[in-house]
DNA sequence: ACCCGACATTGACGAGTGTCAACATAGACA
DNA sequence: TGTCTATGTTGACACTCGTCAATGTCGGGT
């Protein structure tokens, strides 16, 4: 099932967009960063991803990161949101849920902010 | 007044976080980081902030970039939100209003999604 | 077959958000 | 002073969001 979900996403893995200071956004580029940004626009939800991203491995089960001060059904709600905005994708081995970062679309909003060039 | 809201916002120039690949971000980190990446999750604002970064000298008045398709009140509302982010300046001068990035706080965001290292 | 642990889904609620119309303010210029 | 233009503020509204308790599902072990 998230392999469905994952192969849906997987076009979006084209560098995206110019840096910001480079060329002004298109309006359907807008509307997809801005989705990504506001994935990460909530403090439990950036904890979360942070928490995935340093993880030895690049991947997580959700008992290594539920400890962010909120209910489990809370986390798992913040995972999907994360999982939706392809930021993160999670794959069921056994009893656990392992989630990992999607490394090309964070290279890509890395590079939507780059200011070097 | 706008001079008293950058001084305030003068002491984030400070490197934010590490890499979020490198190390898990703290809760107050969390909460200062979601807060510029909310500030970036709608798509108006999100246009805002590229028309004004991708203007020849890097600022421009609010007659420049107001055409993102809702009111001048929305685009004055919106522009405060990133104002009061930290992710834009503004200044008066005569009878336009200057906005400007913040470049420090875009290359702390920018550093905290590198994944070269 | 049964139970237990890991994780997801549903439904509900208060708080927050994006938007606009109406109004206010501040400069420039006559 | 008065008027026009540029921008900000207020108040209201529909809608979305973050959260939790309750419940469901899926696998592993006994």
């Amino acid at each position: 099932m998230s392999n469905l979900e994952l192969t849906v996403l997987e076009p979006e893995t084209v560098p995206c967009c110019p840096p910001l200071t480079s060329a002004e956004l298109s309006v359907e580029d807008s509307v997809r960063m801005a989705a990504m940004f506001k994935a990460l626009g909530d403090p439990v939800r950036l904890r979360l991803f942070s928490k995935v991203a340093s993880h030895p491995g690049g991947e997580a089960c959700v008992c290594d990161i539920q400890d962010v001060g909120v209910s489990q059904p809370t986390v798992s709600h913040h995972l999907k949101k994360l999982r939706e905005a392809g930021l993160l994708t999670s794959e069921r081995r056994g009893t656990w849920v392992y989630y990992k970062v999607a490394p090309s679309v964070l290279a890509g909003m890395s590079a939507l902010l780059d200011l070097t060039r």
